[in-house]
RNA sequence: GGAGAGAUGGCAGAGUGGUCGAAUGCACCGGUCUUGAAAACCGGCAAGGAUGCAAGUCCUUCCAGGGUUCGAAUCCCUGUCUCUCCGCCA
């Protein structure tokens, strides 16, 4: 969330940034809101100072008169009509404003490229060959049902469309990338494994952006109004929620494997096949909290952790930097990996890293202080993909194919595979 | 699901109506001592906000929301969460 003070203070480079980002927003009118709450606050403050006082009076006086309380009391209640009409203006105030700041996605940094739509993201590097058939390459799909590894019917019948059953050596195929992305991120880059609820409450959601412009992409169950996750991001960043850490403790990594969990609502007729686009979807997400100074190099070293697990399966893969049309709502500046899918005869994204600054942190209210000198301020929080797991499952199964409709594993999963090298039939 | 206990500063933990933003300990910071360190001793140390050039002054906050009272960490109600015991269960 944004600070007012600081719209107020640096408001050009504030509305300039809400026009990258295809937004026209009255400023004039936050600021009057503020104002206007302001003044309202400050006779809040006066009618308690007040209001204190006189209570005071009378702990402070043990000789008033039985008659002389009976004045205060009666002063004191007369004024706490007053100050409860104009607390509730005030915290109406208050309200609106937050309400609109809470609406308004982050600032975007100077890095990101502008755009009007996905087509103006920059490709920043292109990595790895392309593997040449001498077949026309199948799409996972057919490779998977000709190989009886992935069950549409059951899925349907049990949860409805955009579910999947996987079987056998597809889904231990699963279990191995999930496990080899872990390793990789604990090993090699001291990202901090956990196992997290996959059900959060309202608050972790407004804290990481998804609240409240996108509440319809959600699940919401009906067990203490909790929502399934649509990401690892929300539990891991808001691990420190409302803590205040100590600057010895940064940087904070960590790492988990969840399921996550996604409407769709507006990617009706895309993507209606297959593993590509599902309601739930395994993914290892990478998240950061980091001093302000080090959030860029954090983030390059986020994209090292995810490149070394594409370079060592061996998928080509692209690094596109996200225009200001393509950023989400939380980020200030993106980084994406789409990897070559040879079926589809596309790259895909499997990735995401955002540096999100200080705006999570803000509405997190996640705070870092510097013991030695008592100065508190909001960290950088950074999140990425390392990797969404059935869709860089898609990738190998579509790069790893063979004529005959064969998978082959490739060489850093099959330790993770016990001793399978191909799948076949 | 049944019975009980609890939620206080970075942490631990006292505090049952006024002088409590809150004892004490740990941690942390500054100092004395020391060649240096440790120990010991002395001092400092919650957050958010308003106002002010500043020093400062003021307001709010002891899980959350209501209530009683001139005055609430403290009393009452509701909710959430945690713990212990019993039952059930992966």
């Amino acid at each position: 969330m944004h600070d007012i003070k600081f719209i107020k203070e640096n408001r050009t480079d504030f509305e300039e940034s809400m026009k990258k980002r295809n937004l026209e927003i009255d400023v004039t009118k936050l600021i009057e809101i503020h104002n206007s709450y302001l003044d309202l606050l400050n006779k809040v403050q006066k009618f308690q100072e007040n209001k204190n006082l006189l209570s005071k009076k009378i702990s402070k006086n043990n000789d008033l008169s039985s008659n002389e309380i009976k004045q205060i009391s009666i002063e004191v209640r007369n004024l706490k009509i007053e100050l409860e009409n104009c607390k509730i203006e005030s915290e109406k105030k208050k309200k609106e404003l937050d309400e609109q700041l809470m609406q308004l996605p982050n600032l975007i940094d100077v890095k990101t490229p502008y755009g009007t739509s996905e087509n103006d993201n920059k490709i920043i590097r292109q990595v790895g060959k392309k593997p040449i058939f001498n077949f026309k390459p199948k799409q996972h799909l057919e490779i998977a049902e000709n190989l009886n590894l992935i069950d549409y019917k059951k899925a349907i019948k049990i949860s409805g469309s955009r579910f999947s059953i996987l079987k056998s050596e597809l889904s231990l195929l699963h279990r191995a990338i999930m496990n080899f992305m872990l390793d990789n991120n604990t090993k090699f880059f001291q990202y901090l494994e956990c196992s997290v609820p996959e059900m959060v409450k309202d608050d972790c959601l407004y804290g990481t952006g998804q609240l409240p412009k996108f509440g319809e992409d959600l699940f919401k169950t009906n067990f203490n109004n909790l929502w399934l996750i649509p990401t690892a991001e929300v539990p891991l960043t808001n691990f420190h929620r409302e803590d205040i850490i100590d600057l010895k403790d940064l940087p904070l990594r960590y790492t988990t494997f969840t399921n996550c969990f996604r409407a769709e609502a507006g990617a009706a007729g895309k993507d209606t096949k297959g593993l590509m686009r599902e309601h739930q979807f395994g993914k290892v997400e990478l998240v950061s909290i980091v001093h302000p100074d080090d959030s860029f190099q954090e983030l390059d070293r986020m994209i090292k952790c995810v490149e070394k697990i594409l370079s060592e399966l061996e998928l080509p893969y692209k690094i596109v930097e996200l225009c200001t049309a393509d950023l989400g709502f939380s980020s200030s500046y993106t980084i994406d990996f789409e990897v070559w899918m040879p079926g589809q005869d596309k790259y895909r994204e499997v990735s995401s890293c955002s540096n999100c600054k200080d705006f999570q942190s803000r509405r997190m209210k996640t705070r870092v202080k510097n013991f030695n000198n008592g100065k508190i301020f909001f960290p950088h929080t950074l999140n990425g993909s390392s990797l969404a797991v059935g869709r860089i499952l898609i990738a190998i199964i579509e790069n790893y194919q063979n004529e005959e409709g064969f998978i082959n594993i490739p060489k850093v999963l099959r330790k993770y595979m016990n001793g399978v090298v191909q799948i076949k039939n």
